[in-house]
DNA sequence: ACATCCCGCCATGAA
DNA sequence: TTCATGGCGGGATGT
């Protein structure tokens, strides 16, 4: 892209609302608006004596009054101002005397970090427009603004600690401007709170406080290392789904990079009250971090340094503002946080129930509530947003090369097929689905491919409406980031989405007999748990304008759409090849499943897991592919992965501690405290999905058998790929590939027996509601053909689609004398729908703080997420089967459900209002 | 004198 | 070895 590319684009109009190409140049940079005060608060310096400068245009200052001034076409006239200014100065160079020359030179100020960050800002729009390329060349940029590369580096770490842009290859970077801003703060404040920065901040307060007295001060660093939880020196680089790193020797200085710094630092004022944190207090938290008791003052200098460094960045970034602490001894430099509000709690914004609402706080809320969770969890293969415990940083590194072999990455020029979608590909599963789907595109240029848009509101939604709970919490609203990838105007077209059914192994056979088209493939799944469930449409009423804007909202839920239909995509690719496999594979998940009773369940599912790395890497050979989810894992082919997975494996165990630790575990206080296992073992699961992953997939139902072995390489983080709505499924199930005919599309995903789940919302059990929606006439004959035929179903429990509604179709279980917890409005876009679907989403609206997905039995977790809106990812978590009930739950009294049914349309709607004033 | 922080050396890791 | 990154700290500049 040239010079002139890129400022057009930069000055392209992200918001909707901006239209005119005459209003980008006004409205374009609203980072002018931001550079007075920032330059004010200060970057600016008072005139100099040799403003000789000043009326060259590309002089720092000169430059950044031409930005204030936000009218320059000179700004669109970059090489030719260049030229000038070499020019210019080899004039000045003639003609002046040496010390002349000097003082034409820019002052240092002039150089300053800020400024020029300021300057590189001005080249981009606050709110790209996701639907342009908006890459950033390191080259150019520095030749742009004349600065070494050093420089931008300085810049780009910073940004992209805070999301704004993420390396995409070699000397690129996308830009992504505020997109993720706020998400990334929100994130970031949950990580500083779980990490308890905000004691560590007082407690090095009160230190310096008593720094009189050594003893005293001795003891308060002893109390400080005492008590700032150990995992506190575990956080790295907190990223964001779909914006991980893609660095080459990157990783290896990750723990002490720039960026991770720049994120503490952020997080220190997310933390702290007021929002004031001294250099002094941050340097020493962060060394602290480094190594508490080594704080000799070379390191604290240095730390200054970046300090500052980062500060000029935040500072032109309008996030905080330069201050001084006042004090007895002097006045201490200190920072301020000028950026937006940050509320990391879930609960804090009812106002996500409204869907012109910011919901994508909301969602990240939750992530970030359950990221201690995920965090140090797994070796993110930097693909979560989770932090990385250290002691997967080797991990992380092979994984990461690993990563380089399978794409060319970052190191590489960016393929031009991907180029379009830079930072919408930030796990290799998203590639994978991308590829796959362009293949697919090329390849049957079918007009009813049925593209799946971005079921992201709805389930966003549904899951900021959530409170604290189990939920999948990393299923976020995504903002931006993939909007390149699926186009907010993509259209719905559900009419030919084809659905992946998730059913349990025992279960396939019957699967497979309902419709000899169905493809059944052996799908290991996590615990199954969460439940979905988009509470409301609207993907595109939504948007709150920070974060949707013109993205994907839900990066998360289509993240793991995406997944899931890489999933299956590769199953379809692996075709009749892996049926041995699937077949084995079935086998073995059918005497696990049979044989394992609950308590053996975490062994045997270890050894299951074992017995499908093996048969994954059998797979690998043949190159067929499975993909296997287990326990939070999709086992990929290669052995790295494998490596990987058992690392996981490992660190299981270490999680869980810090999982404690953080006090992760009184989130559930519902939870059945008899099974520990068990939620040991989901409740990770339904962490943070990579809305990477989400977004990437959930545009695409439709896989073709075509190189999408890959596809099963996907993200070996089970958490990941089952989330075919944000949902850990626990272990094994069978994905059966319905055929197109299916209107809307439906996932079910069925739980195996083996492992019992038990949701709990806000450390309550929930009333249990099963919901099923929206279900469409075929859909409806699935579901209850699965339901009811397939024995998913508790013999109790009935569930029965609207035979009589064509495009709405709900299905209401109510647990026998228990409430009502939330009813969701399906309506697949169709006219009678709509009046339907409004009236369910005000209802909806009204149950915001009930709207909980999770179908509680006793002991059991029947989930069953609803999809209510037009968006074409339903998931369906069907409860286990009777057998898996009594297995994961013997002293648990069987659940008595009662089935409610609606016949039409009218009839429908008014049990919907009826259950949901009345039973909620 | 202290606050800031630019500048660029040089380590690191990938190709 | 070259190249991309970026940690790091000397020391210049500003207050």
């Amino acid at each position: 892209m040239n010079t002139e590319d890129k400022e057009n684009q930069s000055f392209e109009p992200h918001e909707s609302t901006v239209k005119t190409p005459l209003k980008q140049r006004a409205t374009s940079n609203l980072f002018l608006a931001e550079i007075q005060p920032a330059a004010a608060c200060h970057l600016m310096t008072p005139p100099k004596p040799n403003e000789i400068s000043a009326a060259d245009p590309w002089t720092p200052t000169a430059n950044l009054k031409m930005l204030i001034s936000a009218a320059s076409p000179e700004i669109r006239n970059r090489e030719q101002e260049k030229k000038l200014l070499h020019s210019r100065n080899e004039t000045l160079e003639d003609h002046l005397s040496g010390d002349e020359y000097e003082k034409s030179q820019p002052s240092r100020k002039e150089k300053s970090l800020g400024l020029l960050c300021h300057k590189f800002l001005a080249h981009y729009p606050h709110y790209p427009n996701s639907s342009k390329n908006s890459e950033i060349c390191l080259d150019e940029v520095a030749e742009e603004l004349n600065v070494e590369r050093r420089r931008i580096y300085d810049i780009m770490n910073v940004l992209e600690s805070l999301h704004m842009v993420n390396r995409v290859a070699k000397n690129r970077y996308a830009w992504h401007g505020c997109h993720n801003l706020k998400r990334t703060l929100q994130v970031l404040k949950k990580v500083a709170e779980e990490n308890k920065y905000m004691q560590q901040m007082q407690l090095i307060k009160k230190m310096e406080g008593i720094e009189e007295p050594e003893e005293n001060n001795q003891r308060t660093e002893l109390m400080v290392k005492h008590d700032i939880p150990s995992n506190h020196m575990d956080i790295s680089f907190v990223e964001l789904p779909g914006m991980e790193f893609r660095g080459a020797s990157v990783n290896s200085r990750k723990d002490k990079s720039l960026r991770v710094m720049s994120q503490k630092f952020v997080m220190l004022f997310l933390v702290s009250t007021p929002q004031v944190v001294s250099l002094e207090v941050a340097a020493k938290i962060l060394i602290g971090e480094d190594n508490v008791e080594n704080l000799d003052k070379s390191k604290f200098k240095t730390k200054i340094r970046r300090l500052y460094d980062i500060a000029n960045v935040l500072g032109s970034l309008d996030l905080i503002k330069k201050v001084h602490i006042k004090e007895e001894k002097g006045r201490k430099p200190a920072f301020e946080w000028t950026g937006p509000s940050v509320f990391s709690d879930v609960q804090d914004a009812p106002s996500v129930l409204s869907p012109t609402t910011i919901v994508p706080a909301h969602p990240v809320e939750q992530k970030s509530s359950k990221e201690h969770c995920s965090k140090n969890l797994f070796p993110t293969k930097s693909k979560q947003g989770f932090t990385r415990h250290p002691s997967l940083i080797k991990l992380t590194k092979s994984i990461q090369s690993d990563h380089r072999k399978i794409r060319s990455a970052p190191s590489s020029p960016i393929k031009k097929s991907t180029s379009n979608i830079p930072s919408s590909f930030p796990n290799k599963m998203a590639q994978l689905a991308a590829i796959c789907r362009q293949q697919l595109d090329e390849q049957s240029r079918e007009p009813n491919k049925t593209t799946l848009e971005l079921a992201s509101s709805p389930l966003a939604r549904t899951l900021a409406l959530q409170p604290k709970s189990c939920l999948p919490s990393h299923v976020e609203v995504l903002p931006l980031i993939h909007s390149s990838a699926s186009p907010p105007t993509l259209p719905h077209n559900h009419s030919n989405a084809s659905c992946t059914v998730y059913v349990h192994p025992s279960q396939m056979q019957i699967a497979s007999a309902y419709h000899p088209s169905f493809i059944v493939q052996p799908v290991a799944c996590p615990n199954v748990i969460g439940m979905k469930h988009p509470a409301e449409t609207g993907s595109k009423a939504a948007p709150v304008k920070m974060f949707t804007e013109g993205d994907g909202i839900n990066s998360g839920e289509s993240e793991a759409h995406a997944k899931e239909e890489s999933i299956g995509a590769a199953k379809k690719q692996e075709g009749s090849k892996n049926d041995c496999a699937s077949k084995k594979f079935l086998k073995k998940c059918k005497l696990v499943h049979e044989y394992c009773p609950v308590k053996k369940c975490k062994h045997e599912e270890q050894k299951l897991q074992d017995m499908l790395l093996g048969e994954s890497v059998k797979n690998s050979k043949t190159q067929s592919c499975t993909a296997l989810h287990l326990d939070q894992e999709v086992l990929t082919l290669s052995a790295e992965e494998q490596n990987q997975f058992k690392l996981k494996n490992r660190s299981r165990e270490h999680e869980s501690k810090q999982r404690k630790q953080r006090n992760l575990l009184g989130d559930d206080g519902a939870f059945p405290a008899e099974d520990p296992p068990v939620y040991k073992a989901w409740f990770p699961s339904s962490y943070l999905i990579p809305l990477t992953n989400c977004t990437q997939s959930g545009n695409e139902t439709t896989v073709s058998n075509k190189g999408k072995a890959k596809m099963s390489l996907a993200e070996p983080k089970s958490h990941n790929s089952l989330t075919a709505g944000g949902i850990p499924v626990t272990s094994e199930c069978t994905a059966i590939n319905f055929p197109v005919f299916h209107i809307t599309p439906l996932n079910l995903l069925l739980p195996p027996s083996s492992v019992p789940t038990i949701p709990v919302v806000n450390n309550t059990v929930l009333p249990s509601v099963i919901q099923a929606n929206p279900i469409q006439t075929p859909s409806s004959s699935v579901l209850n053909f699965t339901l009811q035929h397939l024995g998913l179903m508790p013999a109790t429990m009935q569930m029965s689609a609207h035979p009589g509604l064509a495009d709405v179709c709900q299905s209401t279980l109510i647990h026998q004398g228990a409430e009502c917890v939330g009813s969701v409005p399906s309506s697949v876009g169709l006219k009678q729908g709509k009046t339907l679907q409004n009236a369910l989403l005000e209802r909806n609206h009204e149950l915001s703080g009930k709207q909980v997905l999770k179908v509680p039995f006793p002991q059991t977790t029947v989930s069953i997420t609803c999809s209510v809106s037009k968006e074409v990812n339903e998931t369906v978590f069907l409860p286990p089967s009777q057998p898996a009930i009594a297995c994961s739950c013997s002293s648990a009294p069987e659940p008595n459900v009662v089935g409610s049914s609606h016949g039409t349309s009218s009839e429908l709607q008014r049990e919907f209002d009826a259950s949901t004033e009345d039973e909620f």
